[in-house]
DNA sequence: GCTTGACCGTACTGTACGGTACGGTACGAT
DNA sequence: ATCGTACCGTACCGTACAGTACGGTCAAGC
């Protein structure tokens, strides 16, 4: 019985959906009451089956976790660099901004991050899969587009990894730990085009002129 | 009987010291294993007592860890600027910078943050205990530092608040969320020189020549 | 010497969880 | 009609925890 069955997953391809609910839900109840918190029991409950589907699904809590993290993860970390090929200069530059502040403060990353940071101690793997995917996605796409378009753009920079890291570091300024801590709101549209046009600023003003 | 007793603490003032030994051990099994996972038979049993003589000196589990933040805060808030009194311009700029990022990137500092992160949905007064006696205190100090002494360091600073956020913005860097997500060591001498030396020749790029 | 109170040791209660077991059902394929 | 299988519902097991109860010990104060 059973000849060659596809790893974890359920012997039927079929109900590939059913997966995705549950990671779905799960997903929502993680971010709920966090990883401990959460209860596998809940979590059936609320997809409306039993415990016994979602065992089979999955090895057990940690995997469906990591599953959960890996697939959320990869799904939002490309979004970043989707804009306009044509933008040049301070246009580029903002939107990479308030596309990096908007995701990196939203509620799901917010939440995230607070989880996983929980979880690191024990769990070092899902805080390489979250950052790889995340900041250091980030960093990297960044740091080729610096590369490519410093000159253009009027900046000298020499160290284009050391630049694209300090633009986010500026991006994310002190609202990004205040949000880790729960200590300010879902920042609002204006709230994230001033803080863009403070970490352009700084950073054209940092990179403008002849090298350091 | 117990005509008048101070508080939670026990009828007698006399064992003060136990207190102290109860809160220094609670605070090592807390930091080694986060708030939900650390137990009171644990912390008991280390203490080299029974569980009864917790419950007589804190309430419950959540107002022993409470206790714990809020005097181990106040504690490790106050050595950032212990600084001499006649540094001035760069040097004390680095002083601080190097105090400031030594703190927030120690071991005890980044685990706390972890923990408290991970309740802070929950429980958001922890968070406030926290930021306020860290991060919002190293602000204001700094502010005022800038204010007082930016004319005769050469700096052009419209706004010391805003400024001394960047300042500290820059200090963190990407340090800061890569060991909170475990994914960098305890810094040693030479990376908290060179960061701090990082954190000041930008700061001071920004600020040098006329105010923005 | 007696009382008082801080403390220990241990056993206990109630609850909640992760994970398993199992009988039963609906449905698609052969 | 029959078989395999994805699924449900529910009960269950073992464990671990917060918090309580209680009998007993030691030391200080009167």
């Amino acid at each position: 019985m059973t000849a060659i069955l596809t790893q974890t997953p359920p012997l039927r391809a079929a109900s590939h959906q059913r997966r995705d609910t549950i990671l779905a839900v799960a997903h929502q109840v993680f971010l709920e009451h966090g990883y401990e918190a959460a209860s596998m029991s809940q979590i059936a409950a609320r997809v409306g089956g039993s415990k016994g589907t979602l065992y089979s699904y999955f090895d057990n809590k940690a995997a469906l976790f990591a599953a959960l993290v890996a697939e959320s993860c990869s799904r939002n970390s490309a979004a970043i660099f989707d804009i306009p090929k044509d933008a040049r200069g301070d246009t580029a530059l903002l939107a990479i901004a308030r596309a990096y502040i908007a995701l990196v403060t939203s509620d799901w990353a917010t939440r995230m991050f607070q989880i996983i940071a929980a979880e690191a101690q024990r769990w070092p793997q899902l805080a390489t899969i979250f950052f790889e995917s995340g900041p250091a996605a980030a960093t990297a796409q960044l740091s080729r587009h610096l590369a490519e378009n410093s000159a253009a753009d009027g900046l000298a920079i020499p160290d284009s990894d050391a630049a694209a890291q300090l633009f986010l570091t500026l991006c994310r300024g002190s609202l990004h730990m205040r949000r880790i801590l729960g200590l300010a709101p879902t920042p609002d549209a204006a709230t994230l085009d001033e803080q863009a046009a403070r970490a352009v600023a700084a950073f054209r003003r940092l990179y403008a002129g002849p090298a350091v």
